[in-house]
DNA sequence: CGTGCCCTGCTAAAAAAATAACATTCCTCC
DNA sequence: GGAGGAATGTTATTTTTTTAGCAGGGCACG
């Protein structure tokens, strides 16, 4: 169990970039609930920039921020970390939580994928 | 997007307790990669007490503690989040990832298993 | 022009978190 | 009985985090 490089704050932040994908100043404090100053939200966000976690692009007159990791990537590993945290590591429990969570809002087209994606995993196996 | 209510090591502390269902203050010492004192350890359960995350038993001459959340209700709403942020809030997304990621180690029966629990999303469904 | 506005960067201060030192209790065993 | 060991709780200190204040640059517009 490594210490999390990041602060709350910070993973907040970097939270916001990773589903807005890409974002300025404004628009994350905007995302916040508890919003801080927004001289506190660039501290922040240049403070993720030197530990190398984000970057910015220039536009026009302001600063647009993205994570330096790609998004499902980022997700990939968030979500190994999850299954060994609260399913022993057993990612089909993990799979098994969310279908019975979000079963409700899974349309057919959902279904037919996951199908799809699960003979692929067979064909893989052997 | 809330303030998280917990700061790094809290979290920290507190994934061990989930992954190990129960624990002492020196078998969470043991789990963490970067330990801090003992009596560091300590304070941070206490204080994880104080929060209601975890409560303890007494066994003997020393406290076990645990999660008062069970492990899969806690594992649902991380998952729930995780979703939101990396994977647009579709969960069949996060899925995919993680079919994608684990295929190799998947055996017939758990992906017997995830087919049946496709099954019953269907039946749910209609 | 020059005033106002919106942006960034820097710096300092306040607040929170992390750590360890220490005191205390209880039990065991000589 | 008392010395030693293993546990907890309390407290104080250090370090990190979080926050805001302020200076400076550039651009638009009267």
């Amino acid at each position: 169990m490594p210490v999390p490089s990041l602060s709350r704050r910070e993973r907040q932040v970097l939270d916001v970039l990773h589903r807005l994908g890409r974002a300025s100043a404004a628009d994350v404090r905007d995302a916040l609930t508890d919003p801080p100053s927004d001289s506190a939200v660039r501290t922040h966000l240049r403070i993720l920039e030197e530990k190398g976690h984000i970057r910015h692009e220039q536009d026009g007159p302001r600063y647009i921020y993205l994570p330096v990791q790609p998004r499902e990537e980022a997700g990939l590993s968030a979500l190994r970390h999850l299954t060994k945290t609260f399913f022993g590591d057993a990612p089909t429990r993990a799979v098994a939580a969310l279908l019975d969570d979000a079963s409700a809002d899974l349309s057919d087209a959902d279904l037919d994928r996951l199908d799809d994606l699960i003979q692929r995993a067979r064909a893989q196996g052997r």
